[in-house]
RNA sequence: GUGGCCGUAGCUCAGCCUGGUUAGAGCGCCUGGUUGUGGUCCAGGAAGUCGCGGGUUCGAAUCCCGUCGGUCACCCCA
C-alpha cells in the first residue's frame, strides 16, 4: 500500500514499544517533581503571538524565524509554543501573582520551525519545572540538581552541567557596551551572521561556532559581574560542588532566550555522538514576571529536553506486557472464553486473546508474541468446571479450577 | 535558511556506476508438519505504482531535472 498521509515534517509518532518508554519518562518526571516538591500546572499549546515576541525577545533566533504563528477565526495572532516558561509566568500572573514562593512543573509538546535532524523535531517535548519567588542561589541549585537528578534516574551516561553566568541586566548593559566595541574593533573577521548580531544581540554572538577562534579572546560576561550577581555566582558553584554535582564553567555559554539574568546551565551528555548533545537547559530569570505584566517576581527554571534524552538514555528491558493470554481451544467454547477474558480483566489481570478463530498453534504463538506469562487454555476441561494453565517462560502447565483462577495466576 | 549523503517488500538492505526477459536476500508475517500447546527445526505462501512528478530512450529501480521526506554538518537550540 502506497502511503498517502504522513506524519508532517519534523514530526514523529511514537509506537510501542518506544512508547511504553516514553509513558515512563513522563511518569518518572512528574514522581519527580513531586519529590522535589514540585506541582504540575497544565497551561494552553498556544498563546497570544506577543507573549512569546516580547517574553522570549525579538531578537532571538525562536522569535525571528522558528515560531508556529496563525491567526484564529477571530483575527486573533496566536503562536504554538516554542517554550513553556512564558506561559507558565503568564497564567501565574494571570491568577493574581505568586504569594510567597511557587513550584510548578510542567510536561508537554514545544513546536519550533527548524530545520529537522536527529534530536531536534519541530513538535518536540519538554518537563519544564519553575521555582518562582525564591531569590536564594540555592533555588538555582536546587534546579539544577532536578534536573542532574532526572537524567540520572533517565539512564543518561556522562552528564556534566555547563555552567555560566550573564549578570544581571543593569551590569549586563554595561559589558554590552564593552563586548559591542571589543566586536566592532574585529567585526571585518567575523562572520555574516556575527556582524549582523552586533546591533541587536551582541551576546549572542559569544556562543557563535563559525566565529569560535576569535570568540574565544572576547571579554566573557562571567569576568565582569557586579558584586551581588559574582557573589550569587559563588553560592551556585558552592551548593553544586555540596551535592558532588559535576559542572565546568563555560564562559560562552549565553543561551537563546532574552529572559535570562544571573545563572545559565546546560546539560551536556558527553558520551552521546550527534550534534543534539544538550539534554536540557535552564536560567534564572528574575525579570520575566515583570516584563509580562506582574510584579517583580525572582524565578529560575529549567526545561528538559525528552526527545533527546530518549535517544540518550540506556534501553531497559521490557517487562512482560501481559499476565494471561486466554487460548479457545474448541470453537464451541468462545463464549466461555470471552467471559474468563472479561472476568480476568475486571480482576485487574493484564490480559488478551486471539480472536480470529485460528488453530490452537497459531494462539499459541500469538501468547508467546504478546508476552504473556500464563496462557490460560479453555477446552474439553472447561466441562468439568477447570482450565489448562501453561507458565510460558517454564513450559510447565496444570489443570486447575476456573473458580479462583484469578488468584491462583496472581498467587504464582 | 545553507551544503553533503540517502529514499527498493512490515523492518534492515543488495541491485543503480556499466539502462534490457517474471526486482532479490535476511529477519518478520501467514499456513502446514503437530485436527489441544508457543519459544527450536523443516516445507510452502502472501506481500513491492523501486518516495512522488516530469524528461531522455525502442526500453528506466538504474541516466537527467524537479519535488517530498529522512539523515549528517552548519546556523541555532531542548
Amino acid at each position: 500500500m502506497p502511503v498517502t498521509y504522513r506524519a508532517p515534517k519534523g514530526t514523529d509518532d511514537v509506537l510501542p514499544p518506544e512508547s511504553r518508554a516514553w509513558l515512563r519518562a513522563e511518569k518518572t518526571f512528574v514522581d519527580l517533581a513531586e519529590v522535589f516538591g514540585y506541582d504540575i500546572v497544565l497551561t494552553p499549546y498556544f498563546e497570544a503571538t506577543e507573549l512569546f515576541s516580547r517574553g522570549v525577545g525579538e531578537a532571538t533566533e525562536v522569535v525571528e524565524k522558528q515560531m508556529y504563528t496563525f491567526t484564529d477565526k477571530g483575527g486573533r495572532s496566536l503562536t504554538l509554543r516554542p517554550e513553556a516558561t512564558a506561559s507558565l509566568v503568564r497564567a501565574m500572573v494571570e491568577a493574581g501573582g505568586v504569594h510567597g514562593t511557587e513550584k510548578i512543573a510542567a510536561w508537554g509538546p514545544m513546536f519550533r520551525y527548524e530545520k529537522p535532524q536527529r534530536g531536534r523535531r519541530r513538535q518536540f517535548y519538554q518537563g519544564d519545572i519553575e521555582y518562582f519567588g525564591e531569590p536564594s542561589p540555592d533555588a538555582d541549585v536546587e534546579v539544577i540538581e532536578f534536573g542532574y537528578r532526572y537524567l540520572e534516574e533517565m539512564a543518561v551516561p556522562d552528564v556534566v552541567v555547563a555552567l555560566n553566568s550573564i549578570g544581571d541586566v543593569e551590569d549586563r548593559a554595561t559589558y554590552r557596551d564593552l563586548l559591542t566595541t571589543w566586536l566592532m574593533e574585529r567585526q571585518d573577521d567575523l562572520s555574516d551572521d556575527a556582524r549582523n548580531r552586533i546591533a541587536s544581540n551582541p551576546l549572542r554572538v559569544l556562543d557563535s561556532k563559525a566565529d569560535a577562534d576569535i570568540v574565544a579572546e572576547a571579554p566573557a560576561p562571567v569576568e565582569h559581574l557586579a558584586d551581588a550577581a559574582a557573589e550569587h555566582f559563588t553560592q551556585v558553584q558552592r551548593g553544586l560542588r555540596r551535592l558532588q554535582i559535576p559542572y565546568r564553567i563555560e564562559a560562552r555559554l549565553v543561551r537563546g532566550l532574552d529572559y535570562y539574568n544571573r545563572t545559565v546551565w546546560e546539560y551536556l551528555a558527553t558520551s552521546y555522538e550527534g550534534a543534539q548533545d544538550a539534554a536540557g537547559g535552564g536560567g534564572r530569570y528574575d525579570g520575566l514576571f515583570e516584563l509580562l505584566g506582574g510584579k517583580p517576581t525572582p524565578a529560575v527554571g529549567v526545561a528538559m529536553g525528552i526527545d533527546r534524552i530518549m535517544l540518550m538514555a540506556g534501553k531497559r528491558a521490557d517487562q512482560p506486557a501481559l499476565d494471561a493470554f486466554v487460548v479457545i481451544a474448541d470453537p464451541n467454547r468462545r463464549d466461555a472464553g470471552l467471559d474468563l477474558v472479561s472476568e480476568l480483566r475486571r480482576r485487574g489481570l493484564r490480559t488478551d486473546l486471539d480472536l480470529a478463530e485460528r488453530s490452537v498453534s497459531a494462539q499459541f504463538k500469538a501468547a508467546d508474541r504478546a508476552a504473556a506469562a500464563w496462557a490460560v487454555v479453555v477446552g474439553d476441561e472447561w466441562a468439568d468446571g477447570k482450565v489448562t494453565a501453561r507458565n510460558l517462560a517454564t513450559g510447565e502447565q496444570e489443570t486447575v479450577a476456573v473458580e479462583g483462577i484469578e488468584a491462583w495466576l496472581k498467587g504464582r
